[in-house]
RNA sequence: GCCGACUUAGCUCAGUUGGUAGAGCAGCUGAUUCGUAAUCAGCAGGUCGUCAGUUCAAUUCUGACAGUCGGCUCCA
């Protein structure tokens, strides 16, 4: 038959390898690269090892190359086995459960009396080099699935057994490669030297199959790469990371701290940290105002009878702090949706009222379980941009459509990747169909329409209602969620909220709940590094520093602080008695976006020398100048409904 | 909450095979007036995470607890 490969014919034989036909067509040095193929039939398209007969009907063959996306995963996949034969070699009593390729590397999971440490390493990954050295190859092997599940059991595989016992097919395949066996849908690359490029990086515990009622197991996780180079970049970057980490750059630039012993999961803002965070606050509440919310607050402590209504007693209790105030029992609010229905039900509601808009930058506190909480990212006590938004149902498709709008224009504001799932009812939910399926519906051609990819998380919807996520990678890949919105029939039933529609009779208003930062104190996190501390002109909380070379510039260097000051500009003067270089060196470690040095120089011929933080010097400037830069830089970043800026 | 590792000065880290501890940076004081990422000297700073146990003696050994870090699960 004949195939295409890379836009040449080639003619095999039927029956022949695909490493055959790409033979034909691929130089030597090119196919030494080549870890499996891509086979093209009409619509369909199949990967497939290169040792695999080509099947009937083929029309083009794609070779996946070892440093392709494609490759990279097999490359990871085949990893995973190879370090498992590794394990099996040095620790045979481990029984193997599942080794999938993820995004950065692959793990495995083992059952084992004694679980992994990073002491182990040493030890495995010199076995896995060996294995790698002896270039074996990977046999495939298809069995008919009762053969495989009574081949497992007699090497005491009890695992693969349970997994072949939930495969629905007549016949599974198994690879080996040594004297491991090990059951994989495949493919994988030609033989163990393709994965010479491994590093092993971390353990960690895992329940089998993901739920903590199972056994628990020992996880070893490793990255994989098409060669050493890769790789070296690769845990360079890791590095990198690590430095953008905002735990540490929050300690550095004196933004926040934790105090453990006294506050656990709760941050401390410092000056320069909260400055910040004001600057951000004042920015987002006048944007809700400009796009027709209402500011609300509601209290701190609502009584436990509220939270025995609402249904949060009930489901939320064990995330819930509580206390008592004489005689009453008081829960502290981990939502802030309950105030906002009970300020919607201060008043009676005309359908020309709605919809209403109530934005609260709310403080929740929610009990995390100690395990989760990681710096900002996540905490305790956290500030909630909150809004809920109440509506008719008519209404709702367009109200969604809004909230993604604010959504994308912050996103891209700060230039962030995010993913968008649309979650969709769970099993143990309440509310009829017809609600679900028409808010749903409303939230499906919201997303379309304002033209965004999603994908649909089937059953991950709250008990109440579906809901938009929105999920913000981090620095090292790293998914947060930060926007929400979700829609709600349920606790507008239960508190009873109504509005008297045109027909003169009593209506159930919809209630959207949605956060777009989610958390201040997680997007503050992200930002600082996404921003690697470095923030935007307009967020940082100094943006210039005055720096002094002799004692003879202090006066004229005071006076540009003041001037500066005055047209509005965050400033500091640095007059210590300290040389230069070190007050640049302190005022680029604060990543201080413009360093002002006067000298004698400039104090004779007024003006300032500007430096940059990313080094670059532009000379003498006025001090009128100088601010005029920082103010183009600094204006607000949404204005009259679109933006401006966009900071890289 | 679960698995693993860890917890010594504000930060980064040494150290004691059981006899209550040290460095660099930061801080304070003084000298130095020095032009774009570190001037020099001195001083001060620690119940060695908490509580028990073993011991003549525990920061060191054992246990429990708390917290941190990496994951799991959960979540904004």
């Amino acid at each position: 038959m004949t195939v295409r490969v890379e836009g040449r014919e080639a003619e095999v034989p039927s029956g022949a390898t695909a490493e055959t036909a790409l033979r034909a067509v691929v130089s030597g040095k090119k196919l030494k690269a080549v870890v499996a193929v891509n086979v093209l039939r009409g619509a369909e398209k199949t990967l497939l090892d290169l040792d695999a007969p080509l099947p009937e009907g083929c029309e083009v063959l794609e070779p996946v190359y070892a440093d392709s996306a494609d490759g990279l995963r097999l490359i990871r996949h085949s990893a995973a086995h190879v370090m498992a034969a590794a394990v099996r070699r040095l620790f045979p009593q481990a029984k193997a459960t599942i080794g999938p390729a993820i995004d950065t590397g692959f793990y495995y999971d083992f059952d084992t009396d004694n679980p992994f440490s990073v002491e182990d390493f040493d030890a495995i990954e010199k076995e896995l080099r060996a294995l790698a050295a002896a270039r074996l190859p990977f046999t495939r092997e298809t069995l008919p699935r009762e053969a495989a599940i009574e081949r497992f059991r007699k090497e005491n595989e009890p695992y693969k057994v349970e997994l072949i016992e939930s495969i629905d097919a007549d016949t599974v395949s198994l690879y080996t490669c040594g004297e491991f066996t090990d059951l994989c849908r495949g493919p994988h690359v030609p033989h163990t030297g393709f994965v010479g490029a491994v590093k092993l990086l971390s353990t960690a515990g895992a329940y089998w199959r993901g739920d903590e009622k199972n056994k628990r197991l020992s996880r070893i996780y490793g990255t994989a790469f098409a060669d050493k180079k890769a790789l070296a970049a690769y845990l360079k970057q890791m590095e990198e990371a690590k430095r953008r980490d905002h735990r540490k750059l929050g300690r550095e630039l004196n933004f926040f701290n934790f105090q453990e012993d006294v506050a656990p999961g709760m941050v401390f803002w410092l000056p320069k940290g909260m400055l910040m965070r004001v600057i951000l606050e004042d920015f987002w509440r006048r944007e809700h105002l400009r796009r027709g919310y209402s500011m609300v607050q509601g209290p701190q402590l609502l009584r436990v009878e509220t939270w025995q209504k609402s249904g949060h007693y009930e489901h939320y209790r064990e995330n819930m702090y509580f206390t008592d105030i004489e005689d009453d029992a008081y829960g502290v609010k981990p939502m802030n949706c309950i105030a906002h229905m009970l300020i919607y039900k201060n008043a009676m509601r005309s359908y020309r009222d709605l919809p209403q808009r109530y934005f609260e930058l709310g403080v929740v506190h929610r009990h995390e379980k100690s395990g989760v909480l990681h710096g900002l990212l996540r905490v305790r006590q956290f500030t909630q941009d909150d809004a809920h938004i109440l509506c008719t149902p008519q209404q709702l498709e367009g109200e969604i459509l809004q909230v993604i709008r604010l959504i994308q224009d912050l996103m891209g504001l700060f230039g962030f990747d995010y993913k968008i799932a649309v979650s969709t009812r769970p099993a143990n939910s309440i509310g009829t169909d017809e609600a679900w399926e028409m808010a749903t519906g409303a939230l499906i051609q919201a997303v379309e329409k304002a033209g965004l990819a999603y994908e649909i998380n089937a059953g991950d919807g709250a008990f109440y209602g579906p809901k938009i996520d929105v999920r913000l990678l981090d620095c090292i890949g790293r998914e947060w969620q930060c926007s929400t919105i979700q829609v709600d029939f349920t606790l507008p039933d239960r508190f009873d909220l109504v509005y008297i529609g045109q027909d003169g009779a009593r209506h159930r208003p919809v209630m959207v709940h949605r956060a777009i930062m989610g958390s201040l104190e997680r997007f503050i996190g992200v930002l600082i590094e996404h921003y690697a501390g470095a923030l935007p002109i307009w967020l940082a909380p100094e943006q210039a520093r005055v720096l002094t070379v002799v004692e003879a510039g202090d006066d004229a260097a005071l006076r540009a602080q003041d001037e500066l000051l005055a047209l509005g500009i965050r400033v500091t003067a640095d007059t210590r008695n300290e040389k230069l270089g070190f007050k640049v060196r302190e005022a680029q470690m604060s990543k201080v976006p413009y360093m002002l040095v006067v000298g004698e120089k400039e104090a004779q011929s007024g003006g300032v020398n500007v430096r940059l933080r990313n080094g670059d010097n532009m000379g003498l400037k006025s001090v009128e100048d100088v601010a005029a830069l920082i103010r183009a830089d600094s204006e607000e970043p949404f204005r009259q409904g679109g933006m401006r800026y966009r900071f890289a």
